[in-house]
DNA sequence: TATTGCGCACCGT
DNA sequence: ACGGTGCGCAATA
């Protein structure tokens, strides 16, 4: 309940403040939510950092800052786009909308990069980690500083600051925005955020050195999340450099072989980074497995919201198993991987269905699965006309996430269990 | 004082 | 040329 309510306030004030021509972020976001709805800032960063991880809201960061994003809208936007696209290859439209498009990152693409396995440790803290610092440490000294139209607001910034502290963890911000160098980090004030955190994310300092991209670059707070790639400034302009290494981490199986094969190839286009500025944690890896496989089904990670390591696994692997599916299987590994995948399938909740379509590129969509609560085991029970006409969703992503997504993973499933 | 409105510059396409 | 974004300042509540 509460959640669609935050889903709902959260977004209008998004919304609110772009068309009002002011920055979304973190702390604009809390305080007007708290304005308008008497939420506290800490819940209102907890609630928003669900949406982050089921694409339904973007961090970006842009011109070094953080800012969010409606992910329905931006995805919109790109869709237009590639409608034509789209009509060709709806599957592949539906990740680049996802990742690609909206997320893609000029720079930031770099960001994305190699966040998958730090994804499966924490997605969400990885981006959000790097964001949030920013946020954090911008609400509270530079941004208030900064900023000086903005009074500071130090309770609230400081309560934002905690919540969003989970995340918070960096620096890498554009260097200028935050004075303190290592301040930020440590915050981490809340045992929460501290979960998330890791560690590795350390502020670097980043590119400071290179006030440009601060300057205007948007690069994924993935981006900031590992040091080592952000510390070139001059990579992250390339975009390019960057993927690479990124798919080298991506952990999962599945993910190995994506990389692999991307690798293998070259560099992948990193055309598709360009765009520029989001790059939400899912987004990137989407981004990096679409662009790996151009018109396959690819593997879509999921968010992991309550996300267990599993899940992950068991995603990647399912994204084996579905192109075994779809391209005529290659054989044992597959068959493995797709036991566990149904029967996680099974265990999949309505959190993580929703989290599932909006890495596949349906975030508008996921929240119809959500609203309808429909969790791994209604997924697997749902039958054509459920999703055309039940989720009172558009025709056109609807024949997508059916074709696609449901019946092959019912079919997945099922085949599963005649093995069994 | 807090919000809101918006001109304008910047950027990518 | 066009659209998106957001800073910075003025207007308003």
């Amino acid at each position: 309940m509460s959640e669609s309510k935050y889903r709902e306030w959260i977004l209008d004030t998004i919304d609110s403040l772009r068309s009002r021509k002011a920055r979304p972020d973190l702390e604009r976001i809390c305080r007007m939510v708290r304005r308008r709805h008497g939420s506290e800032p800490d819940r209102t960063c907890a609630e928003l950092e669900k949406l982050i991880q089921e694409q339904t809201v973007l961090k970006v960061n842009y011109k070094g800052s953080i800012s969010y994003r409606n992910a329905a809208k931006v995805q919109r936007r790109s869709r237009k786009k590639d409608d034509a696209t789209l009509a060709m290859a709806s599957r592949r439209s539906a990740v680049e909308e996802a990742s690609h498009s909206d997320l893609s990152n000029g720079d930031s693409a770099f960001g994305p990069v190699d966040q998958d396995e730090e994804d499966l440790e924490a997605d969400t803290s990885v981006a959000m980690d790097t964001d949030s610092n920013a946020d954090e440490e911008g609400a509270d000294e530079s941004r208030d500083g900064q900023d000086g139209p903005s009074p500071g607001r130090t309770y609230e910034d400081a309560s934002v600051h905690c919540a969003s502290v989970r995340a918070v963890s960096a620096p890498c911000s554009p260097s200028g925005t935050r004075p303190g160098p290592g301040p930020g980090c440590s915050l981490g004030s809340g045992l929460d955020c501290a979960t998330f955190q890791k560690a590795g994310e350390r502020p670097s300092s980043l590119p400071p050195s290179s006030p440009r991209a601060l300057a205007h670059n948007d690069w994924a707070y993935d981006s900031a999340v590992c040091p080592a790639e952000r510390q070139h400034p001059g990579m992250q302009r390339d975009k390019a450099a960057v993927k690479p290494a990124i798919h080298s981490a991506t952990s999962s199986p599945t993910a190995l072989k994506n990389n692999m094969k991307k690798e293998d190839g070259g560099k992948v286009e990193e055309s598709s980074i360009s765009s520029d500025q989001l790059v939400p944690d899912y987004a990137a890896r989407l981004d990096e497995t679409k662009t790996v496989s151009d018109g396959q089904p690819q593997t879509l990670s999921l968010p992991s919201d309550n996300c267990t390591f599993n899940k992950k696994m068991d995603i990647s692997s399912f994204a084996e198993a579905e192109d075994s599916l779809l391209n005529g299987g290659k054989g044992d590994e597959v068959s493995v991987k797709k036991e566990n995948m149904s029967q996680n399938l099974l265990q999949w909740t309505v959190a993580d269905v929703a989290s599932y379509f909006s890495a596949a590129g349906f975030p508008e969509q996921a929240v119809a699965f959500r609203t309808q609560e429909i969790d791994g085991k209604s997924l697997l029970l749902m039958q054509r006309s459920d999703v055309l006409t039940g989720l009172s969703i558009r025709l056109g992503p609807a024949l997508k996430i059916y074709e696609r997504h449901v019946k092959v993973l019912q079919r997945t499933h099922f085949l599963e269990c005649e093995d069994l």
